[in-house]
DNA sequence: ACAGTATCTTGTCATCGACAAGATGTCCAC
DNA sequence: GTGGACATCTTGTCGATGACAAGATACTGT
């Protein structure tokens, strides 16, 4: 039997968070097109139009993915110490939620003005802030390098673009290439 | 009259042409997936499956797309004198190129294993690997964090997810940013 | 028990991607 | 210059999809 199954007659249970993880798990799979609202319906075993109550239209999905990604990145990133771990929680987050990420970049695939996704982004925005605050290193500039170049490791790294010598380990590779804006610092 | 509608008789001249200029505007507009082969062909002024000969799928449009775009970035690329010089020609091509760029890094859209788009993509690495020998900065991850931080600044601005204070010129802000990674060295 | 509401179903429609078969134009061998 | 091979494009079709509407069913509080 599938990991749900268990409670489900009429009513399911817990449709939205069913639906939600159907979808990162397609996500992950195929990309963030790469799936149906009527497929997610049939995995969880409801009708074709069930998942239109919760979320409105398949980009309301999406807006619940990015939403969900927003806030477990705030969360990975509130926990990190000094620099190099702010930016290593961010590749960490990237790798390992790999569809989350990838829709939470790509604006056009959900409702951006949705208010619970604002507050996540807003709060990841500002965890990164903060994060980087506290390590001192906020000259003008350095924030953005740094957001850019976990970003960009992490992007890369999700793509597949990065060579396979690298290993399978993006957080013990990303130290490296992250180490290297600390480069003639303290 | 719109830009083509110059020559169409039954053969309409350069169909492939039409089609890939149309997807990239389709795509710049509303995303790599907010189009239909059937609205290129209407756009192009051709019947819905016409696309199809050229391009066999969907996705052989998408891999025309990203292979123009790896040419271009590698062209691009080439140009580039210096250090910094590299790292800005990366971002002046990703966020000149929206569509091309967008598409390039998610390779679930398109067929990876197509010849022209893999000798396309090899030569946009070279460019970007000799380039950077010829800077002299070829320590191990030096290369690595060139690319994430010129690929992360420029997949962030190409989302939206950079602040408006930055202005609208991408490579002069990018400056400011690519600089970070040079402080404290020669 | 009953009303109100949230959740889910069934049915429908326009659109889409893919495919097949046929029509039309082009171009080269002879 | 013509006949046929080939590339290009059209028309027609099919199953699948997203969105919407209307109705059925279960839950919830009073």
């Amino acid at each position: 039997m599938s990991t749900r199954e268990a409670v489900i007659g009429y009513h399911h249970g817990d449709l939205r968070r069913a639906i939600v993880d159907a979808a990162v798990e397609s996500i992950a799979e195929s990309g963030p097109s790469g799936w149906s609202l009527r497929e997610l319906a049939r995995r969880a075993g409801v009708s074709h139009a069930a998942p239109a109550h919760h979320f409105g239209d398949k980009a309301g999905v999406l807006t619940a993915v990015a939403a969900e990604g927003f806030r477990g990145l705030a969360a990975s990133l509130a926990q990190a110490g000094d620099f190099l771990d702010l930016g290593l929680a961010y590749v960490a987050f990237a790798t390992s939620h790999p569809a989350h990420f990838q829709v939470m970049f790509q604006p056009e695939l959900y409702h951006s003005g949705d208010p619970d996704l604002s507050t996540a982004a807003d709060a990841a925005r500002a965890a990164l802030t903060d994060g980087l605050r506290e390590t001192g290193l906020d000259e003008p500039g350095m924030e953005l390098a740094a957001w850019s170049i976990a970003h960009g490791f992490s992007a890369l790294w999700v793509s597949g673009a990065l060579p396979a010598e690298l290993g399978k380990d993006p957080v013990a590779a990303g130290r490296e290439v992250l180490a290297r804006l600390l480069d003639g610092r303290r």
